[in-house]
RNA sequence: GGGCGAAUGGCGGAACUGGUAGACGCGUUGGACUCAAAAUCCAAUAGUAGCAAUACUGUGAGAGUUCGAUUCUCUCUUUGCCCA
């Protein structure tokens, strides 16, 4: 009997599939579409584990739903901006281009050797002029429609490299690459206004059904929608400021304020603007990051103005106004007013410029006399004290109400929402994005593109050694000339978010030469039935991608679409033992062999996902190569459920590849068999298959992909041992096509040649299920007595109560148990179980 | 500090709306084949007691609801992720 050649079936199905344009899609208004998409790879070199996983999901998915007879599309495309590329060509002296083509090419390979169901005609390059074109026109779109401005903004500036750097470069406060801390410094920046649409993008999360609660409430409390309340407080004897605004959650610890503090980009900053302490103070200041974990982990640090606020609800009392670093301007209106006693950063402040700390709010079970603040601030519920009409109410159901009642009433304040959601900077200080197409003229005044200039072109093989962005170093391009007028461009890229913020929207048009989208096949194969990819993108991709829906929708009522992914899934991560030598260095898994072949003494780390760094990647073009592309496929689904983290395993790969052989023997038994034509009749075989089918599909649709593996190796058991007797031909090739069927979206090239080798279309449909056969007559009922089980018997369905019991009495398995004993009461569950108490 | 989730054999993990806990795989042990090994095949495999049939215990810990809890409720422990 022959091996089962991977190298050569799995060939085979691929050219197949290319030949015959198998998953070639188009619309087809007769059919139920559904679209497919798995997070499009950043194409760094070579495809990973990551890549394997998320991609073998997307296509059992795929293949799936063609057998049920959708219309699928399931395209492929490459995030091809960004910041590596720009890194790896200037270490090696390439174009970003050069190097990003060549690594789409190899990986594109790669992926073909998974053998997935992707149309290729409709692949994208993000960083193709024929993309990015449409991008600037989308950039002009909203710029017109006002959801695009310019501003000053802080950004992470690395003194030595003179650049600026992206949060992700920023470790510890220092660049990753000078290592010298980093500093907060003011661009001009260009901005997406996606807090216009805070409401929207919060409401919509309660459509979205098919959506992990996980990545909804990580996106609620991302746009951290408040109630609270704006306060505007009055100073004491100022002439050029009479008062100041805040913004506060909690207006009922007012009487706790013991200081106001706002930010260094406060208005109120330009009254000390000439101070030499204040510049000083200033310069500290922009020492901590730009991020709000930087903010929040920084020395709490202020500078003292000569001014004091008056307690609104205390005229008598009065408190001192500080410039502090942890406000932050983009916050309420940059100023806050500090009540120590129950916030841990204003305790902090107040300890250290010896400021006031008053208790307002006692925990209900206080046993204490005086519940006193020291270290710690408490922020948790309780009752109000120590202030006056607010004392005794519950915090902070009533108390928040009530001073909110009571600030309005007496026109000092106004209940408030507010969002945590900041506009969207999209300003990267980089060459390799895509460029924003706007221009200036001698004065500054911002000027677009004309669109028949478009695209803005990046300009090819330029120096990208240079302090700062190499496109401000690039007089050609910078400098314009539009109606004989002279301008300089806007050298600034685009975010790389950005450019995925609607890459799904152009694979259902990705020939339109006019549009970035073609509104009549966005309509047909939109949104995006299921999206697949890792959790990381749970908050800033998938919400910017809502996001651009709303601004494409925004003044633009024909286009309709407001939530681009109706069903999300994110899936874990794979992973891999580490290993150590003595020295402390990682050691790849291959040197950890070696080593310890030598005798060396390696340490064996805990199992972390695969990284470069930490030398536990394994190589999926090796592994595809040594045991095949199903062999991969089947290991990467079996171990764990796809949206949790899978450990690779040796052992495992190894035992999926000997499955896929044992596989190929059942085929040659199941082929002898059937060419035996023996007359028995077995429904044991189309009972077991007919279950098969519909444990499956329930899998299938609850992603239970490991469940799934197991119920085919359950099946391969089962027909393994059905074949030592004889069994009538139809039934035997029925039931094995149909095994075949279910196991095509899994392992495709197999199931491929198995069927065409017993002459048989490779493309099957899902099979139907004959309800008559899973309709059992016979029902196993377990037998429990006092709640404990004592025996299972099989008995006719929807068998009557009184008979079931009568049964169990006379039965031997469980009279025992029973005889002479009084049944007090018992419980009868149908075709299930029924419990007796004695 | 806040929010959300998780905890089941030696390991990864199954278990429909509360109804046979441990499917399936890995590993381990024993056996067959072999001069031997690998590969393959067969069998066993939660723990304790027992030759055995069997009995008892058992889903992180403790309580509760229920005829019946891995599943529901409360408290705690550990742990993961996100936000700070």
């Amino acid at each position: 009997m022959n091996r089962y050649n991977f190298k050569l079936v799995e060939i085979k199905w691929q050219e197949y599939w290319e030949k015959n344009k198998s998953f070639v899609s188009k619309v087809d208004k007769s059919k139920k579409k559904f679209y497919c998409l798995e997070m499009f790879p950043y194409p760094s070199g070579k495809i990973h584990m990551g890549h394997v996983r998320n991609y073998t999901i997307g296509d059992v998915l795929s293949r799936y739903k063609f057998m049920l007879g959708y219309n699928v599309l399931h395209p492929m495309g490459w995030d091809s901006f960004g910041l590596p590329a720009e890194n790896a060509a200037k270490q090696n002296n390439l174009d970003p281009k050069i190097w990003t083509e060549k690594n789409i090419s190899v990986m594109k390979t790669q992926l073909k050797k998974l053998g997935l169901s992707i149309d290729w005609n409709r692949e994208i390059s993000t960083c193709s002029k024929e993309y990015y074109k449409h991008q600037q026109k989308f950039f002009l779109d909203l710029y017109d429609k006002g959801l695009v401005y310019r501003k000053e903004s802080y950004v992470n500036w690395d003194p030595i490299e003179k650049s600026v750097l992206a949060n992700e470069q920023v470790i510890d406060g220092k660049g990753w690459r000078s290592g010298v801390t980093v500093e907060r410094k003011k661009l001009n920046q260009w901005f997406f206004n996606i807090s216009k649409f805070s409401e929207e993008l919060l409401n919509g999360l309660d459509k979205l059904d098919h959506w992990p609660n996980k990545v909804k409430t990580m996106q609620k409390n991302w746009i951290g929608k408040s109630f609270g309340c704006e306060i505007d407080f009055k100073l004491e004897k100022n002439e050029q400021v009479k008062s100041i605004k805040c913004f506060t959650t909690r207006p009922d610890t007012l009487f706790g304020m013991s200081f106001l503090a706002v930010s260094i980009d406060h208005p109120l900053s330009k009254f000390y603007q000439e101070r030499k302490e204040f510049k000083k103070f200033k310069e500290e200041c922009s020492k901590t990051g730009t991020t709000e974990e930087a903010i929040a982990q920084a020395e709490k640090i202020g500078f003292k103005t000569d001014l004091k606020a008056i307690n609104p609800l205390d005229k008598t009392k009065t408190v001192p106004v500080y410039f502090a670093n942890f406000v932050l301007m983009d916050y309420g209106f940059g100023a806050v007013f500090g009540c120590p006693a129950h916030d841990q950063r204003d305790l902090d402040f107040a300890n250290k410029y010896k400021l006031e700390v008053i208790t307002v709010v006692e925990p209900i079970d206080n046993i204490n006399k005086d519940f006193l603040i020291h270290g710690q601030a408490y922020s948790g519920p309780g009752k109000m004290i120590n202030s006056k009409f607010l004392n005794e109410l519950k915090v902070p159901e009533e108390s928040v109400n009530k001073a909110i009642q009571y600030l309005e009433k007496n026109n000092i304040g106004k209940k408030k929402i507010n969002f945590r959601l900041k506009d969207w900077g999209v300003s990267r200080q980089r060459y390799w994005g895509c460029p924003i197409p706007i221009a200036y003229d001698e004065n500054n005044n911002i000027i677009k593109i004309p669109l028949d200039n478009l695209p803005v072109e990046l300009p090819e093989n330029i120096n990208l050694k240079t302090n700062g962005n190499p496109l401000d170093h690039v007089e050609s391009w910078k400098n314009i000339t539009i109606e004989g007028k002279k301008y300089q461009r806007e050298t600034d890229t685009l975010d790389t978010f950005v450019d995925s913020s609607w890459y799904f929207l152009r694979f259902c048009s990705p020939e339109n030469k006019i549009e970035g989208f073609d509104l009549d096949e966005v309509k047909y194969w939109m949104p995006v039935d299921q999206y697949i990819g890792g959790i990381e993108h749970a908050i800033l991709h998938l919400l910017y991608s809502r996001f651009f829906m709303q601004a494409i929708n925004f003044n633009q009522k024909d286009f309709n679409i407001t939530e681009p992914f109706s069903g999300l899934f994110t899936q874990g991560m794979v992973c891999h033992e580490t290993y150590k030598n003595q020295k402390g260095d990682w050691l790849s898994p291959e040197e950890y062999e070696y080593a310890k072949s030598k005798g060396e003494i390696v340490k064996i780390g805990s199992p972390e996902s695969m990284s470069k760094s930490k030398k536990n990647t394994i190589d999926p073009e090796k592994i595809i190569g040594d045991y095949g592309a199903d062999a991969v496929r089947l290991f990467i689904l079996s171990d764990s459920p796809p949206e949790k983290d899978v450990q690779w395993s040796e052992t495992g790969m190894l035992s999926s590849y000997k499955f896929t052989q044992k596989l190929w023997t059942l085929h040659q038994k199941f082929k002898n068999k059937i060419e035996e034509n023996s007359d028995k009749k077995d429904e044991e075989i189309s009972i077991f298959t007919n279950q098969m089918i519909e444990k499956i599909k329930y899998n299938l649709e609850k992603f239970h992909y490991n469940v799934i593996i197991a119920n085919v190796y359950e099946s391969y058991n089962f027909f393994n041992n059905k074949l030592n007797s004889s069994i009538n031909k139809k039934t035997l090739l029925e039931n094995y096509v149909k095994f075949l069927s279910i196991i095509s979206p899994i392992i495709p090239h197999f199931a491929s040649e198995c069927l065409s080798d017993l002459k048989l279309n490779p493309f099957q449909k899902w099979p139907e299920v004959d309800k008559n056969l899973i309709k059992n007559d016979n029902v196993e009922y377990v037998i429990q007595i006092n709640g404990k089980k004592k025996a299972t018997i099989k008995f006719m369905k929807d068998i009557e109560e009184e008979k079931l019991l009568t049964e169990v009495l006379q039965n031997e398995k469980t009279k025992n148990f029973l005889e002479n004993k009084k049944i007090k009461k018992y419980f009868f569950v149908k075709n299930r179980l029924i419990n007796i108490l004695i």
